[in-house]
This record gives C-alpha cells, structure tokens and sequence, in this order.
DNA sequence: TAGTGGTCTAGACCACAGC
DNA sequence: CTGTGGTCTAGACCACTAG
C-alpha cells in the first residue's frame, strides 16, 4: 500500500505534477519502501490524498507503467513489478552506456571528414544524394582498454563537430548540447567475428566474436540526425533493453 | 496534411475510439496516404473532425508516438517520422518474430522436466527456493537450419507443458493461450563462440560467433513467468529494436 | 503574434476480476 | 456484488515555436 507514503507536491514549481508523482513514487520503490509486488492505492483514492485529479495521477502511473517499474491489471489493482528494471528505457549512446557504469570512458579519433553524401548514406538519412555530411570514425576506450568501433555519418549543417569536442563528450550528449531532441531510435543488432583490421584495432584476436550494431536516430521534426555502425567487443560489453507490452 | 484523410468510426464496436483512430492514421502511413514528414491537422481540428473531444485524439496520437511511428514537437505540430518503423515494439519470442518474416521456424525439443528450483532460479523467478519449476531445452529451426538453442526456466504451476505442444507452438504463444498476460521483459544482449556442443547441435564451427539472450519476463500482475537463456548462430539472426525517447 | 502541443480539472459510464 | 482500471467528455490555462 501506499498509505504510508509521503507525497510532497509544489504547484509552483514549473515540474509537471504527474512528473512529481512519478518521481516520488519511483523514489519509494528504490529505496524499498515499495517493495515487489506492493499493491498502490487505487487511482481515486491516490488522487484524493494528492488533492489531485484522476487523470493526473493516471498520468503519473502510466509514466511508471511505460517505463516497466508498474504493472496494472483491472479489478486487481497497480502493482510494483518483481525483478529490478536493471536500466530505465532510454536513447542513450555508448559513452553515457559506461560512464552510468562508472568505466570511465575515452574516445580517440581515428577520423572526421566532411563528403557529399553518396546514394545510401543520403537515403538513410533522408537528404539529397550529394548533400554535406560528416564521416567520422572512433575507437572507445573504458579503463584503459579499447571496447568499440564507431563509425557514424550526419547532416553536416546539424551542428559543429571537432575531434577536440568529440574526445571529451559523447556524440549524444554534443547532439542533445546543440539544441538536437531525439526522440526515436531504429536498431538492428547482431554479432560476427572481427575482421583483421577490427582485431587490430580493437587489441583482440582475430576472428573475436564482436556484437554489431546499426542505428539510425530521428529528432522531435521526425528528421534523421544521425547513423551509427558500430562494433563492440562482446567480451567487454552487453546491451540490455526493457521490453514493454502495452 | 490529415485534410484529405478519411476516418470511419464506429461508436458501437467495443474496440475504443482512440485505438481505432490509432489504427486508421497508423494504416494511411502505412499505405503511403501519409508520407514521412506529413504533418497532422492539429488536435483541436482533428478531434472536431472526428467529433471527439481532444484527449481522446491525443491518446490515439501518444499510442503511435509511442510505437515510433509520429513524434511531436510543441508549437510545430505532430509529423510522420521519416524512416520505416522496421517492427513494431513488442514482446514477442523467437518463434513469432520467425515466423513474422516468413522463415517457417520449427522446434525440437531435447528436454523438459519438472524439478526443485535451485537458488539462482528461484532468485530469478522470485519464487521460494525448491519450489517446482519447469526446466526446458529446444532447439530452433528456420528453413530446415538450426537457428537458436533456447533454455528455458518456468513456474510449474503455470501451465501444462508437452513436448508435442512445444514443438508446434512458441512458448510466449502457449503462455498467451493460457491467458497468462505477458507485460514487462528485461534482457541482456551479448556475443560469443560457440562452444564445441554448441557448435555440434547448431551445426556450425567451433568458435562461431553466437548472440546470447538472457531474459526474464513478467505478467500484469508483476509476477516473473519465465526466464530464458538462448543463444542463436549470429550468421542467421539479428534482432531489431526502436528505442523511444518519452 | 498566432498556432501548437503540454498540462490539468471534475465529472461520467463501462468492462473485467475476484469473492 | 464490489472494487478496480479503461475509456470518454468539454472545457481551461500555460509554454514553447516560428514568423
């Protein structure tokens, strides 16, 4: 039950109050106090204590739901899901990936260059064949050690791209600095062995299992802002994803 | 524009307005009617179309925003994403997702019993330690190719499970006819060789890269009704993934 | 400044689960 | 039967975007 827990709301605050219900009730499975398979009060009663209204508490709850902390079943009730949601669902990029780990990671820049764009690389990014885009090819390192390939291309009037600011921050993160909102992210993921050159690269055998990755992301306007081919050494990372049926 | 559309509603069919506003914007996208980029009448125009009220249509539109077919930007107005939605994101087994792209999968089964679950199972399926679980090994065809070999861990309780049974129908499909109503999965991706048995059941080379799956899967009622371990040949599978920003 | 989505309210009726 | 979430209405005001 939620009966014990404490919800402090301010109206003034320019939060959304669905968000700070959200928030305060995420909180409380974190630390426990709402345990697996807790029952919360039902959306009436909720709204009621809060001094708000039921959509907006249904609001907060389906926030929880989509991001597969809560489970709701009608004629029983909203419930905290058994088994920690090890990541919440989010667009993230590799560098944020393993610095949330706390591996510290680093970026060398193998190259960046700005070419027309040819007849693929315009249809994924949806641009005219032959419009500016940025080629850039990167090696991730994590304590020290090389993890991952990246090679990526975008529209070249996104934003300025230096190999200075690409050392110290993310792709994502200079992306989401820019002004850039992404919003959905198509992914295809897969494995093979690593090529000569990868081995190389990478300080691995060859013929090292790598886990491959392929991914265009689109901004808030549906526009493609960049794609990525990627490939990580699978002995040193794992992807984990959250599957929500809705 | 959403002006030339047209919409046919039906207030009798239990199936909810929203879903079927869903349906028919998510069909005109798919047919073309609406290319990437297409703008939609805004949600005030819109919902007097329809005569419905404007949360109504905003939860049509939130449930395609969240599959990743439109995205939504304040002051602008909602657009069709450019980029094909590759598969719709949703909880489905290897089994299903084969069949999707018409690969005929087919199953043998090399073993399934009954015993006390041991720690880490139970752990895993927050049951108490040496309670019955269900423990089952197959191995995945496409096309007459072994494609996967999938190990499985599974409340007794849940429901009846036959060799026969499995070997003609996915297991999320047999958890779904018996009216188990899968919600939530987490799930790690990773890579690796195969191992020499692995190899000899996949019927490919020692050291082949493989893609590891592990994944636990919960009701809506929070409850964990499966844990899968599964590795499939890397050179016959890939997974697809849309990530959503909320 | 005009237009858009974002948030919020205060109700209503319905469908389904479980006793 | 009772309680729960699921759906729906008809408004309101606000924040952000773009010209």
């Amino acid at each position: 039950m939620t009966s014990g827990l404490e919800f402090d709301l301010d109206r003034s605050s320019p939060v959304p109050l669905y968000f700070q219900v959200a928030e305060q009730i995420s909180e409380a499975i974190r630390r426990g106090d709402l345990a697996p398979g807790a029952r919360l009060d039902n959306e009436i009663r909720l709204a009621d204590r809060l001094g708000l209204s039921r959509p907006t508490v249904r609001q907060a709850i389906q926030y929880l739901v989509d991001k597969g902390l809560l489970v709701r079943k009608r004629g029983v009730g909203t419930q905290v899901v058994h088994g920690q949601v090890r990541r919440p669902v989010e667009l993230t990029g590799l560098h944020d990936d393993l610095r949330r780990a706390g591996r510290e990671p680093s970026t060398r820049v193998l190259e960046i260059t700005t070419v027309p764009a040819d007849e693929r690389t315009a249809a994924t990014l949806g641009v005219p064949a032959g419009t500016e885009v940025v080629r850039m090819e990167r090696l991730r390192y994590a304590r020290g050690e090389p993890i991952a390939l990246l090679r990526n291309w975008l529209p070249a009037d996104l934003l300025p791209l230096t190999a200075e600011s690409l050392q110290r921050r993310g792709l994502y993160e200079l992306l989401r600095a820019a002004g850039v909102r992404l919003r959905v992210a198509n992914q295809r993921v897969g494995a093979r062995a690593a090529t000569p050159t990868e081995a190389r690269l990478l300080e691995d055998r060859r013929g090292a299992p790598l886990i491959t990755m392929e991914r265009t992301t689109y901004d808030d306007r549906g526009r493609a802002v960049e794609h990525g081919s990627h490939v990580c050494r699978a002995s040193h990372y794992s992807l984990e994803v959250t599957l929500i049926e809705r």
